[in-house]
DNA sequence: CTGAAAGCGCTTACAG
DNA sequence: CTGAAAGCGCTTACAG
């Protein structure tokens, strides 16, 4: 298999220097109109495209942004980047997905700047990975304070904040939380401002109706099971879309109908993407589009040297989806 | 912000040359084991990490596999390529995911290795990008024949023709067939089994009663809603699971009971990540795991000089998965 | 307008 | 066991 053609054999093929082929094909002025023709000519059909490899090392940039994920499966992290795609992409980036397993890409000078979506471990570790790179880096789920690191992230605290007064509209008064991991950044702020709301307004600390279920639908499952067969709980906050979507598994297996005998909340408002919730799940929907653009432009400011023009933590908007499954009665 | 220390630096402040640098750390054995230690122990301490652009440029390969998608969002492409990134993981390469959009970075001399999963386009341009870029490529859509390319694709025709059988055992006799747009290589094939079948048993043309829904739900799910409404269908066979699911939709919107009213059959097995499917649906179930595999096998033995062990096209077995969509009577 | 040369950070064959 | 040197494919400041 033969290789593919680089820029000494178009020089020699057009009868002119290395210098003047990078020149003419970068729209660099000082080439003349015939000779570029030319070489522009020969480039094409010959396939030419500059190896990134040399490009890379010789600019010491690479017009490639890494976006690391736990991995490739996770929808929630699949919706985003196709946004965040989308917006590198109109300013001149590409943006390349990888898996967990393959982080030593990140120090590797393979990028220019680094997306990390929810990263399932401690902050300490995520900060020395990201800090050995030394590049400008976007975290969607911390609140680091590194240097080249910011954050831009969901504002829990403003929705869920109001998913919490819908518990002052309800007849269904045992409420239980459903969270992740002790590590999980989003967990953590959403299971605080759930905490705050129900001291400040009810004197009741939620600590012992609190439940690991790992932000995913099959534990949830499991333990709404358990839960629902005890009669122990009639409202369930779940702090993200999954967890509810085990609920309503749950729910279905013991015919229980959600917003009747039920109350379910989410967040995320993932369902968007595939309408599997019967009835429709009350959630918050933080906006991938701004979510998306947010990220883009802090990061691409950044590269560039612009001055950010962005906070070290910024929160992206999120607003409240009234959805059908929550039990009001006032 | 600082750059990240290279090779010169480490050698620099080890008192050797960048020769014994790169010596040592690679495990070559003509290094001292003091020496070798000092210099690991500098380079750790500095998280020292080669750069990918210099490496890549210096050895002509960087142990990177592209995966091309169409977009990030795909659900079915998300699927298996985390069990293929497993895979390469093992083999000692990492997979990158790049979208569409990013088509440039194929011929940049970045990776080792291309797969490109359904890529919606003609045959022709598919094969005009993977042939400029002059690296052995997988196509799991596809019976390319070109000189470097290898198709691992779905063996649509077993188990499709298992499918078809089910209609000698329901009452549903009214059948229609959803389709995917004609340049998609598994619908072709999928909907050519299914026409030979009725053409062989029935003396029956299924032209009529093929639709394009573009393997996508809503399309789908529209679609449904009319035939149903006309009562001109009772068995949709559906050539993936997606569009399944939009005649799943529209047969609720209906009151209509799958398996009972109306028969429905779908492909790929996609349910197993999500279960929106009640009932269980009938389809077919390409081993992720064993298309991971011969993917991953197939790719890095052609990288790697190795005579290939496959054929130009490869068939991935499949398995039919019975669920309680279709209604039986005999 | 054109080209010779330096250099980005590595690896590897070679000399000592 | 160690190091000097060449070279991978580019870009860019510089000389002409």
């Amino acid at each position: 298999m033969s290789k593919p053609v680089n820029i000494t054999e178009i020089a020699r093929l057009a009868n002119v220097s290395v210098a003047t082929v990078s020149n003419a094909l970068k729209g660099k002025k000082n080439v003349s109109a015939t000779t570029r023709e030319r070489i522009i000519k020969i480039a094409t059909s010959h396939h030419y495209q500059p190896s990134m490899a040399a490009q890379g090392l010789r600019t010491q940039h690479t017009k490639l942004i890494g976006m690391l994920v736990h991995d490739f499966q996770n929808v929630f992290s699949s919706t985003i980047a196709e946004d965040i795609n989308q917006e590198l992409h109109k300013r001149g980036y590409s943006l390349v997905m990888i898996a967990n397993n393959s982080k030593r890409l990140l120090n590797a000078s393979l990028f220019d700047g680094l997306i990390v979506f929810n990263y399932p471990a401690s902050k300490q570790h995520l900060e020395s990975m990201v800090t050995a790179s030394k590049l400008p880096t976007v975290l969607m789920a911390s609140d680091s304070t590194l240097n080249n690191v910011v954050n831009v992230v969901t504002d829990n605290q403003q929705s869920t904040a109001k998913l919490s007064q819908l518990y002052e509209h309800t007849d269904h008064t045992k409420v239980c939380f459903l969270t992740n991991d002790p590590d999980s950044y989003n967990s953590k702020r959403r299971w605080q401002t759930y905490h705050d709301y129900f001291m400040r307004q009810h004197h009741y600390d939620i600590t012992p109706d609190t439940f690991n279920a790992h932000f995913r639908s099959e534990p949830a499952r499991e333990l709404a099971l358990r839960l629902l067969q005890a009669h122990q709980y009639n409202f369930f906050y779940c702090l993200n879309d999954m967890m509810a979507y085990g609920v309503y598994q749950a729910a279905k297996a013991l015919n229980l109908t959600i917003g009747q005998d039920i109350s379910v909340v989410g967040f995320d408002n993932t369902q968007s993407n595939l309408a599997i919730f019967q009835p429709k799940l009350t959630t918050a929907d933080p906006s991938m589009q701004l979510w998306s653009e947010m990220i883009s432009n802090s990061l691409v400011s950044r590269i560039e040297g612009q001055q950010p023009l962005t906070n070290q933590t910024t929160y992206v908007p999120s607003r409240v989806i009234h959805g059908d499954s929550v039990h009001l009665v006032k």
